[in-house]
RNA sequence: GGGGACGUAGUUCAGCUGGUUAGAACGCAUGCCUGUCACGCAUGAGGUCGCGGGUUCGAGCCCCGUCGUCCCCGCCA
């Protein structure tokens, strides 16, 4: 390039450019050879700008042209023509001008890529991440990337004008066994010692606070080796996010307004503040811990009237859905829709609908027209409704049972909600899911987990329930929802140790178990700890969501496969016997 | 751990009921071309049909196993 400056990017080029003389670089998109008349596409991150060669202007700068090959990064300086009326392209933002080449400079070569480099994207997924170099040189890949450093950005200026401070944790911590499966390297100086990498930074957050950290943030790489999904990575990134002396109101107040501030990015308007709901509002009448309102279904909890129990073997209560103006459904609809409610651990589906004539169900030969009428105006159903039944044959409805139909239910909705299209394009339907229970009964361990994590505190008003009925305990934790994709969950933290020590005895960890597992910490929070709280926000899926994708991968630089491999560098590999042995390590098989 | 889909040229795909030499488009190479913008035209190269085994006179196609990618369940406080 010897002393040349860029002068504009390849997007940047406008009719009042026109006569400016200014130096390009970028990659040839595509060339466009007409013998002595030779165009290139000149690309980079921000778009395309037509270069015309000919020997008439420079034979050097022609001759070079017909060297050029895609990918091939090159430099131009020339002057800025307006185009004729007649080859102009509209397509193209810069599609008014074109750069005729003075001096091309052919700054480096390329081998010809494995695929096109185009935002329409028609590569499989696999050889986009072989490639990734590659993959991320298109424009769609770069504003997404850019996309996700604004955002970045408008956390960092957001947080830190309401008083968060970005402090830093550590990467090299140790194991916890609540909780995610942690990815572990062994230590060289401490044989037989592991690190731990951190599923959050959960415990160091706390730990900040009680060490008057006040306010915290951090966007935070966090790492968890389960299995992975689209909106799941081995590796991912939270906004993680901790306050002391916080009330509920104040903290959903402060996120509600981050993510205003994040929305906005992309031109959307969000309304506040977000609603809200208890859990076992939303898997009442939703089948879902994160109900995607963006859609009006809702299920009922229904008893059979007296004296149809007896005819109709199923649990109550069982539960209905009105599908307003569905009654047209037809047989083989209803059908599918059935076989996707037992693959989905229902046992019992019934319908019924609704017209000027009556109501009209199978049902009725069970347990008469009667009942079923009763049902279906207890389901709150008009004419050209369809009535939608859901059951279990469970002689019990205790938790486990209820739980079942609930996510069944779930299911059924948001196939409903998809298959009739009810979902507007467009929605932003954000959530508070709250008063989530403090313990999950597991019926293989027998015992009680926590359904957040161990330290979040248990309401208030619960305290005195927390040794004779854990089921019924409310916690004071949240999950913020949007458009049924859980963004966020965070919780106020117990901040007492004598309650921490409770509920460490609830979850069968003694105190000398609990003392070797979270020591340090317990001290800690006899140390005069603030009562504090927050919440964790997925960043990935936050932007994905910004950039209209459904899958993390598109907004990570460098992400991995479903088996948490890195297809471009081979991640993970072997290493050398002697790092083994140095290591201390060797491999059972 | 389980279920489903996919795997054929560099890329995206087609390939019938198992039958001769596995095709198309794009890309690539060479040549021609001064207004193209998915340039055009002509010619050409390019294949471990993911891998291994089996059935068969004969397998891209059928069977078994295996590997990889994607989606889902379990899992992910």
């Amino acid at each position: 390039m010897g002393e040349r400056q860029r002068t504009h990017y390849c997007g940047d080029l406008r009719k009042s450019e026109a006569g400016k003389t200014v130096f390009l670089a970028g990659w040839v998109a595509r060339r466009r050879d007409l013998g002595n008349l030779i165009f290139l596409d000149l690309r980079d991150h921000t778009g395309i700008t037509q270069v015309v060669c000919t020997p008439d202007l420079s034979a050097e700068a022609h001759g070079k042209a017909e060297e050029v090959r895609a990918e091939y990064v090159v430099g131009v300086e020339g002057e800025v023509m307006l185009r004729d009326a007649a080859t102009i392209n509209s397509q193209l933002p810069t599609g008014e001008v074109e750069v005729k080449a003075k001096t091309l400079l052919l700054l480096n070569e390329a081998k010809t890529p494995p695929f096109p480099i185009e935002d329409e994207v028609k590569t499989a997924e696999e050889t986009r991440l072989q490639y990734r170099y590659l993959d991320l040189r298109r424009v769609s890949m770069q504003r997404k990337l850019r996309l996700r450093h604004q955002a970045a950005l408008a956390v960092r200026e957001y947080m830190s004008g309401h008083r968060f401070i970005e402090i830093e944790t550590p990467f090299m911590t140790r194991s916890t066994p609540e909780g995610a499966r942690d990815f572990m390297f062994p230590s060289r100086i401490h044989r037989g010692h592991f690190y731990a990498l951190p599923q959050s930074p959960q415990l160091f957050t706390q730990l900040l606070l009680i060490g008057g950290g006040d306010r915290y943030f951090q966007i935070v790489r966090c790492f968890r080796d389960e299995d992975f999904r689209a909106d799941r990575q081995a590796e991912f990134t939270q906004i993680d996010i901790e306050m002391a002396f916080p009330s509920r109101a104040i903290l959903f107040d402060i996120i509600e307004g981050l993510i205003e501030s994040l929305f906005a990015l992309v031109d959307v308007k969000v309304s506040r503040p977000f609603a809200r709901m208890s859990y076992e509002v939303a898997m009442e009448k939703y089948g879902s811990d994160k109900p995607h309102l963006g859609f009006d279904l809702a299920w009922k909890r229904m008893r059979l009237p007296s004296g149809a129990e007896e005819k109709l073997h199923i649990m109550q209560p069982f539960k209905a859905l009105r599908v307003p103006g569905w009654g047209r459904a037809s047989r083989s609809q209803l059908d599918k829709l059935q076989e996707q409610a037992k693959a989905s651990g229902a046992d019992w589906f019934a319908y019924a609908k609704v017209d000027e004539s009556g109501v009209h169900s199978p049902l009725g030969k069970a347990i008469g027209e009667e009942a079923v009428r009763i049902l279906v105006s207890g389901a709150g159903a008009r004419s050209g409704d369809m009535v939608i039944f859901l059951g279990l044959r469970s002689a019990r409805a205790d938790r486990a049972a209820l739980s079942k139909l609930d996510n069944a239910s779930g299911d059924l909705r948001l196939e409903l909600g998809r298959k009739l299209e009810m979902i507007t394009p467009g929605t932003w339907s954000f959530l508070w899911v709250i008063d989530f229970p403090m313990f999950e009964y597991d019926e293989k361990d027998k015992r009680f987990g926590a359904m957040h994590h161990p330290f979040t505190s248990p309401r208030e008003e619960d305290l005195d329930k927390l040794e004779s009925d854990p089921g019924a305990i409310k916690a004071l934790a949240y999950d913020l929802v949007l458009n049924g994709a859980e963004i966020g969950g965070g919780s106020i933290r117990i901040h007492r140790h004598d309650i921490q020590k409770r509920i460490f005895t609830v979850l069968g960890l003694t105190p000398e178990k609990a003392r070797e597992r979270f020591g340090f910490f317990l001290d800690a929070l006899e140390s005069g700890t603030p009562p504090h709280g927050g919440i964790a926000l997925g960043f990935d899926r936050i932007v994905a969501l910004m950039a209209g994708e459904s899958n993390i991968r598109e907004v990570i630089a460098f992400p991995k496969t479903a088996s948490a491999v890195d297809l471009m560098c081979d991640a993970p590999a072997t290493v050398d016997p002697d790092q083994l042995d140095e290591l201390g390590l060797r491999i059972k098989d």
